[in-house]
DNA sequence: AGCACGCCGACT
DNA sequence: GTCGGCGTGCTC
């Protein structure tokens, strides 16, 4: 038998399978995502199984075997393996990189270099293994320092290289030599970061008739032995010391005298951490739905009944209650014994959510999130492995939870840019999703109150019609896209083994059904909106960041006791500092960012490296003390208000106060218990927060996101109002909402105070049709860093001519290259940045082409520290 | 990624 | 004449 690994070496020439042979001990433990340990050339690598064969397809004299199994069971089932695959053709990456995306990072293999003292059975000449003083002795022609470092390694049996060359620290030289000749050994460990949490767990013997007549047998004054005797003859089953201990409230000598006497065990046992056990959930109840939730939920359920791949885009006012039909359906899917997996934005992961979904599936339920420590996180992976869960709800990379049997997939706030990883596999969690819920026949439901332009899309008939026309001729071009990229392989991809599975990713996607919800649940009001015009503001000689509404406003709130809810996207205290006189603006000497100032550490810094400075009191260059700070953040909206309302108790709640483990969830709970009667921040307070005592929300400068060069700025803004917006009067209390902007007619803010989802989608569409943005037409960005601009020019230029060329074998295609030119950050961290925009209609394969164009210039990042970074942009796939 | 093999400059 | 620079190629 034969096997199919991809090895962890993140290159362009490693990038493929390399065979190896099953050893006749290890057949029945080998699989299809298999975690394995093969030699590479001179060293041990991790690798993760692919593929099966019964014959090797390649020369058989070169194929050495699998050295290690290095799990109990597989820890990827085979359509991850498969979806893998798809996601390196789809984003562009190496496959392992997509493979190690999908385990936990406790199972990243740790590489471990050991000596040890080597043992050669032939070699009389050098019996080292049974070091005794004698063998070293024979050896007088080592120096004594090379005596003792022998003897060190021999004593400790082996000994990691690092460890030995600090021990032996002056003695580098000498160590180098004796592996040279053969003395020392070194032997190479494929090792996990993690070990699985152990317990001391106290055993009873089988018959626990047996412990009662010993409990007879102890004398009167061993009173406690005898009550553990007999709860564990009451209770015959392994119970953890700390427990038992607890629970009869009596010391672990109690218990170790028992174990000397043999009469109980005690082991070490693997247990799971709970990062939710000391807390209890209360259970509830499906609540009876409105009509039009119970009008989705049958949308939803009957399809995961039928066990029909459907894609559903539920779009429902903030309010319309989203998450009980969430709760609803995924209990329909667990009836139907299969699983589900709840996506939800990482900073909506808050504990309210997780409540929710606990209160409702009780222990059936898995959490995900990037605060759970590392352990924590392998912990609930494991949970999933051992089949302990059937609801998974998480972050965007638990959309790899290793289920077998998905039968329904949900993500919340589908519009939210987190659902993109940054860094490589820069995947898109809805388009993964997808793409494993074709695998499973399983049913798709985006969930939002402001659906994002490109699922929208996916309900229009312009869309069908699309994908109507390309059915035949797409189908057949995915296979063959299947190919490896690189052309190193000439196996078509592997085809995720057992072909008995219901995987099969054709790449083609199905149009999305449109859901709508727009009643609020208890049909409470959505709240007023006012436009601000700070044009006016100022107009009036009203200078201040406030204008006059808001201001009473926030004093009315106060007076009532009501709460308020403030929104700036800009943290810090000024955006920029520039002096009066010769027009400096302080800058990042590593970055091409004007530097914000902070009041609290009385510097300036930098958002992008976090280099900072003092604060200035001199210009720099012409030393005039005309310093002034411009525009607004966080920190000097905090200030001022604490200045116009005397005693205002605020909330601060921006990157600079939540970074502190559970400091986020310690803000919310003060704010939630009326401790503070303003809540300031950044768009983390956009969303998913809902408390019962806020009336007010305030959007202090509506226009910071519109100002940015991004085409999805007034979808960004529409948005943030939108979700900003339905933080006010979810309850008895009806809401109110000030934007302030210095836009006032624009579409996007004037849909999002209408709370106008259809006109602001409508509007915007037409703009990105006519523009040629997505979603009807399609961009990677390929950024290229460096820390010279000749290089980065030069290799920039030559790498858009090499798309160009190779988009010039697919005419009649439109296939535009754009630039390259400067990045809008120009220099980040003393590197600078170009980049180059591919843009195109409806065509997977463009991909392709631009990777295999990158991978060309592999060798050269690799010796120039070039970095290359291509990014897909979210789009609808087909 | 590592590591070996391999072809051109300053040195015992 | 050699030691050593890192350019090119391979790893089942």
């Amino acid at each position: 038998m034969y096997a199919k690994v991809i090895v962890d070496v993140p290159a362009k020439q490693t990038n493929r399978a390399f065979d190896y042979s099953v050893p006749e001990a290890l057949r029945d433990w080998v699989a299809v995502g298999s975690r394995v340990s093969v030699p590479f050339g001179p060293r041990k690598l991790q690798g993760f199984v692919v593929e099966l064969d019964d014959r090797s397809v390649m020369d058989p004299a070169k194929v050495k075997p699998i050295a290690e199994i290095l799990d109990l069971s597989p820890p990827l089932t085979p359509d991850l393996v498969q979806l893998a695959h798809w996601i390196s053709q789809t984003y562009l990456c190496h496959e392992i990189t997509a493979l190690q995306a999908m385990i936990p990072g406790a199972l990243k293999a740790k590489y471990e270099r050991h000596v040890r003292v080597k043992d050669d059975s032939m070699g009389q000449e050098r019996p080292m293994s049974g070091l005794s003083g004698n063998a070293v002795g024979q050896h007088s022609f080592l120096l004594p320092a090379q005596q003792e470092i022998i003897r060190y390694v021999a004593a400790k049996g082996s000994v990691e290289i690092e460890a030995l060359l600090q021990r032996f620290n002056s003695e580098g030289k000498l160590i180098k030599e004796l592996m040279a000749e053969g003395y020392l050994q070194e032997v190479q460990m494929v090792k996990d970061r993690m070990t699985a949490k152990k317990a001391l767990t106290v055993f009873p013997p089988d018959d626990p008739e047996q412990l009662r007549a010993w409990a007879e047998q102890l004398p009167s004054r061993s009173a406690k032995q005898k009550e553990v005797l007999e709860l564990l003859a009451e209770r015959p089953v392994p119970v953890k010391l700390t427990d038992l201990l607890n629970e009869l409230s009596i010391s672990a000598g109690t218990v170790k005298s028992l174990v000397e006497k043999g009469w109980l065990e005690l082991r070490e046992v693997e247990v799971l951490r709970d990062p939710y056990s000391h807390r209890s959930f209360q259970r509830t109840v499906p609540l009876s739905l409105m009509p039009e939730q119970e009008q989705v939920f049958q949308r939803i359920s009957r399809p995961v009944m039928d066990r029909e791949h459907r894609v559903f885009l539920l779009h429902g006012v903030t309010g319309s209650g989203k998450t009980e039909v969430y709760l609803q359906s995924i209990q329909t899917c667990l009836d139907q014994g299969r699983e589900a997996i709840v996506l939800v934005p990482e900073i909506s992961l808050t504990p309210q959510m997780v409540e929710r979904f606990k209160g409702r599936f009780g222990d059936q339920v898995a959490v995900m999130h990037s605060r759970l420590s590392h352990g924590e996180r392998y912990d609930e992976w494991r949970k999933i492995m051992q089949k302990q869960v059937r609801v998974v709800i998480g972050a965007r990379s638990a959309i790899f939870a290793p289920f077998t049997q998905i039968g329904l997939i949900i993500i919340d706030e589908e519009h939210e840019s987190s659902y993109k990883q940054e860094e490589s596999p820069k995947y898109h969690a809805r388009d993964v999703a997808i793409a494993r819920a074709s695998q499973h026949d399983a049913v798709v439901v985006l969930g939002s109150a402001t659906p994002s332009l490109e699922s929208m899309y996916g309900t229009l008939p312009e869309y069908k019609a699309e994908a109507a026309a390309r059915e035949d001729s797409s189908q057949a071009r995915f296979r063959s896209e299947q190919l490896d990229l690189f052309g190193a392989s000439t196996e078509a991809g592997h085809p995720a083994a057992d072909n008995n599975s219901q995987a099969r990713l054709t790449g083609r996607r199905v149009p999305f059904e449109l859901l709508t919800m727009h009643n609020r649940v208890e049909g409470r009001p959505l709240p007023r909106v006012h436009i601000i015009d700070m044009r006016e503001e100022l107009r009036q000689g009203n200078r201040s960041m406030f204008s006059r509404d808001l201001y009473k406003a926030i004093e009315d709130r106060l007076h009532k006791k009501e709460q308020t809810v403030l929104l700036l996207n800009r943290r810090g205290y000024s955006t920029f500092v520039m002096c009066r006189t010769c027009g400096y603006v302080a800058e990042c000497p590593h970055c091409d960012i004007s530097l914000t100032y902070h009041q609290s550490s009385r510097a300036i810094r930098c958002h992008y490296c976090g280099y900072a400075e003092r604060e200035l009191t001199v210009c720099p260059s012409c030393s005039s003390e005309h310093i002034r700070h411009f525009g607004t953040g966080t920190q000097r909206v905090e200030e001022e208000l604490t200045k116009l309302f005397p005693g205002i108790r605020v909330i601060r709640m921006d990157v600079d106060t939540t970074t502190e483990k559970g400091s986020h969830e310690k803000w919310l709970t003060l704010f939630r218990n009326r401790q503070a009667d303003l809540l300031l921040g950044t768009q983390m307070v956009a969303k998913g927060l809902d408390f019962p005592h806020v009336t007010l929300v305030g959007a202090i400068a509506a226009d910071t996101v519109l100002n940015l060069p991004d085409f999805r700025a007034a979808e960004r803004t529409f948005q943030l109002l939108t979700q900003v917006a339905g933080r006010a009067g979810r309850h008895e209390l009806p809401g109110e909402v000030y934007v302030q902007t210095y836009a006032p007619e624009h579409y996007s803010i004037i849909s999002a105070s209408r709370h106008d989802y259809q006109s602001f989608m409508e509007k915007e569409m037409t703009l990105r049709k006519f523009h040629e943005y997505p979603p009807f037409h399609r961009l990677i960005l390929i950024t290229l860093s460096h820390e010279q601009v000749p290089l980065l020019m030069r290799t920039a230029e030559l790498l858009a001519s090499r798309i160009k060329e190779l988009a010039k074998e697919l005419q009649p295609m439109p296939v535009e290259v754009l630039g390259p030119v400067a990045s809008p950050i120009s220099r980040i961290k003393d590197r600078y940045r170009f980049q180059c925009m591919i843009k195109y209609r409806g065509e997977a394969s463009i991909s392709r082409l631009v990777h295999q164009a990158v991978a060309g210039f592999e060798e050269l990042e690799r010796q120039q520290k070039l970095t290359i970074s291509v990014d897909v942009d979210p789009q609808v796939l087909m």
